[in-house]
DNA sequence: TCGACTTTGTGCGTGCGTTCACAAGGGCTT
DNA sequence: AAGCCCTTGTGAACGCACGCACAAAGTCGA
């Protein structure tokens, strides 16, 4: 479920906040969701609330890490540390969630032997080793688009089974492998589309098109 | 439809080999969709294609480029210029496709004033002045989660109605206004989820908890 | 100890998105 | 000009996820 990471940062806010107990209907506020939905996320993974009470916030947030596979930490290697792969490096909201930055990969010979956050990038032809060496299991795409599939084939080809690709590419991959993709300008695209709802929606449309192309 | 910017972009790489008409079986493969849903989708925004034949490129981009409101620019601004905003700032991918970076906004002095990218970064006291000044339509959120609902409000005050939310928080907003989430860090729990599944799953449930929290 | 109140867990109806499968329609070849 | 073949557009079934609404269950006060 794709919402359990989300009820899980909730419900590390209430913590922070001393609570010890919480209902479905305030955490379901707090997550941005339907009480119902969440009753029924958390029955699926088998935690039990108390009735008339609610759910133990600390018994809670364990159960969900345990499902999420957070009791673990998890080494994930970046490759590409170009604009998007520094920032992703110099993040601290992932290690604090057991994501552990062990590896940094990137072809320009300008950018290899840099320390970034306490790591040396090493030059991507050394991907094998790396990725064996460090026991990575989850590998972070930043490269350029054209550049997503080759390097995508080699990391896929060392067992990572775990993908997150920022290119703008789908990647084509084994049925074992899971990637996710985000993609920030089909972000802004859903937002302009919506926008434009708003504004009233597309007029003119054989017109407008006949003019762009033949001129008006 | 959340899948025509990648109808849209797989359209585009069509064009630029030069290929001028396309089957949906084919470009439903480049999308990595099914192509019943292809056409469904390409059907219910009015657009033909040829039987027989399939669609034309050049034609069906321009349909889903007007549909998608990417006929106008949009203009952007980013706020919170840290790690992240500059990435972002010096994405070249978002001016091609019709998104305009039309401000920059840090609360930080030390970074107020610098020039990213050709724009000069703007205090963000000066919001209101700068969205009204600069025809903003689309505000992107790179400030930390404490920071993003105060600053959020405030957009949406001066008129704003479409957010892209980087911070890990649920913003909460009028109807009228659409938010999109962007979290990296949940994108790693999914991977981190399916990647434990591979590996068995979880094991040991309420032993483990109890070791944990009380000791072995 | 008992009753009233609170909250969980879930059965069920509903609506949407996906997919199969096929008829209608247009091009291309002969 | 006519038939063959390919591809679109869509009807209909399927499946899933959402959310309402309620009974079971447990707590808290008297
Ligand atoms: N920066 C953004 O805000 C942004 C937004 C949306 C999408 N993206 C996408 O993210 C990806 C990275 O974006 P960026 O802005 O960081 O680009 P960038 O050009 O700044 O960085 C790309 C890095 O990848 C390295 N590289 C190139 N080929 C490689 C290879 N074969 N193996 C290893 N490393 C290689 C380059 O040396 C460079 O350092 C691109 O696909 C881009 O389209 C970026
Ligand atoms: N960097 C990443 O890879 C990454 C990954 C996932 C999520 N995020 C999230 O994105 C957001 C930004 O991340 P970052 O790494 O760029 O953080 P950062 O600390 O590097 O940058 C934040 C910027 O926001 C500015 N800021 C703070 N308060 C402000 C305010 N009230 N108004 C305007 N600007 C303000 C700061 O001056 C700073 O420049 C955070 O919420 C973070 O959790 C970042």
């Amino acid at each position: 479920m794709a919402r359990l990471p989300v009820y899980l940062r909730a419900l590390h806010v209430l913590a922070d906040r001393g609570i010890v107990t919480v209902s479905s209907e305030e955490l379901a506020a707090a997550a941005g969701v339907n009480s119902a939905k969440l009753r029924k996320d958390l029955s699926h993974l088998g935690s039990y609330g108390t009735r008339g009470v609610g759910y133990e916030v600390q018994y809670l947030v364990y159960q969900i890490s345990r499902e999420l596979g957070l009791t673990q930490d998890w080494s994930v290697a970046i490759i590409g540390l170009g604009n998007l792969g520094r920032a992703l490096a110099g993040y601290g909201g992932f290690a604090s969630r057991g994501f552990r930055m062990a590896a940094m990969l990137d072809a320009d010979p300008a950018i290899v032997g840099e320390r970034i956050n306490g790591l040396t990038v090493e030059h991507i032809d050394k991907l094998e080793r790396v990725i064996t060496d460090c026991g990575i299991s989850i590998a972070v795409l930043a490269v350029p688009a054209p550049a997503a599939q080759p390097v995508c084939d080699r990391v896929v080809a060392c067992g990572v089974t775990s993908i997150l690709n920022f290119a703008p590419v789908v990647l084509t991959v084994p049925d074992r492998v899971d990637v996710r993709k985000v993609d920030l300008s089909i972000e802004l695209q859903i937002l302009a589309f919506h926008e434009q709802r708003k504004a009233g929606g597309p007029a003119g449309v054989e017109q407008e098109y006949l003019e762009a192309v033949d001129g008006p």
